[in-house]
DNA sequence: CAGTCGTATGTTGTCTGATAAGTTAAATTG
DNA sequence: CAATTTAACTTATCAGACAACATACGACTG
């Protein structure tokens, strides 16, 4: 009914995920935060932005107050907007926005790769005999927990956190928690199911790498220690790369 | 049903503190966060919130707009605008009394030492000609403050911090970031002081030190600018031990 | 009667054109 | 030259329109 209603097709804008308000929020933000706007610049003029990105000016006015709510810029009547310097972050945060896409997930986890590869080394030099036998609980649970077909994933998380309770240093501890919270249900969803291998012989396989892990620490072999964690989260890494890349 | 809303005196508009955006932004946030409006409810439509407010459709979608961006609603095209629930706040924070001893002050150094480490190894993968240019002048600034016996602090940062960018990743431009703000000021107070060599070699070894990351990042040599990063670093950490050791 | 379909209606998304008001700098005037 | 006026550019707001999307209800069909 309405497939013969345009035989013209001039349409220029392709693609629209999100909108039109979203993809000039998130060019002006990439601007911003590479540089290429430095704070206290002047942004294009509404009419400038208007031309450039081909839409009327309600699009681009709600997407410069969306701008002005992030506290990114900041408009003057009859002069124009300017780019803010960041305000005082005196924090570490993780935008719920930052992980909507699996690359999102994927950049996460390397800043966790680099966390826990270090935290494991730190771990096999300082940690105490309640370190090692709360990680032996661990990956006992976690054994169980394969062969009971329950969910792993508490177990899991609960070796991780303890080498990086182990390395002495309460903020491997305090960051890992936070990237834990974050993460995880994120992973969750694919995490076993993605595996070419079935469930089963990938759990098995993680199991064995979080004992070659262990192994390590308990020997106090720093840089073995290191290796271990570091080849179990590039192998996470490589399976959501596959699971980006051939999507179900 | 009118408590939303204060009636307007016959008087159209006498008072517009900062626009007619903003009065109704506060007066929806005022509504949210009082519980007037739950999470889950359905906000007013557009035309509701012109009558109500006597303003024209622009200002109330800017004023919509703006509470998307701070993430108090969510709009669905063709049914409505409904409030959130108050996202997780959760952060990751060290607290200004974990960084009152040395030992404090060390044990963020080996967060960061996991960081950069690691982000040195990524910058050597994917970093662009930029990404080296920047570093370069932040190395020649370096040298001449050295030089000028001003401050060197700013241009060192700036090295590690472009280290961080060129990961691509920007959560570890982030947390660099973050961790760079809560540790310059403990650290300035003794860095170049303590040192037993005298300021000047001391920061000559440190410039060298800032060139082999340099030069094993422009080779892509990973394995490299991983070793010299850590090396750097780890020489900051024995210099703040020794420190701890031998109080001035 | 049950199920499907089309339409009416309400909503948000975007476009167009206009007027008001603030700012700056050139042009004009004394 | 100096002060003032004007012009141009900017953001702020308004008004009306059409498109895209979603839902509800009635009509038609089996």
């Amino acid at each position: 009914m309405e497939s013969w209603k345009t035989p013209s097709p001039p349409e220029p804008r392709l693609r629209r995920p999100r909108g039109l308000v979203q993809e000039i929020v998130d060019t002006l933000v990439a601007n911003i935060r590479d540089g290429l706007i430095k704070p206290g610049d002047k942004l294009p003029s509404e009419s400038e932005i208007m031309g450039r990105f081909e839409v009327s000016r309600t699009v681009v006015r709600e997407a410069l107050s969306k701008l002005q709510a992030a506290q990114l810029v900041e408009t003057r009547h009859g002069i124009g907007t300017f780019a803010l310097a960041p305000q005082d972050t005196t924090n570490f945060k993780i935008a719920d926005s930052d992980l909507s896409t699996i690359a999102d997930v994927i950049s996460v986890l390397e800043l966790r790769i680099s966390l826990e590869t270090e935290a494991a080394g730190l771990a096999a030099q300082r940690r105490n005999n309640a370190n090692l036998k709360t990680m032996e609980a661990a990956l006992h649970a976690f054994r169980s927990a394969i062969q009971q077909d329950s969910d792993a994933v508490p177990s899991d998380f609960e070796f991780h956190m303890e080498v990086a309770r182990a390395t002495g240093n309460r903020h491997f501890a305090d960051l890992m928690t936070y990237l834990g919270t974050m993460i995880i249900p994120r992973t969750r969803v694919n995490t076993p199911s993605t595996a070419p291998e079935g469930r089963l012989p990938y759990l098995m396989r993680v199991h064995g790498e979080h004992e070659s892990i262990f192994v390590a620490i308990r020997n106090q072999d720093a840089e073995a220690a290191r290796a271990a964690m570091r080849t179990h989260l590039a192998n996470s890494r490589e399976r959501l790369r596959k699971a980006q890349l051939s999507p179900a």
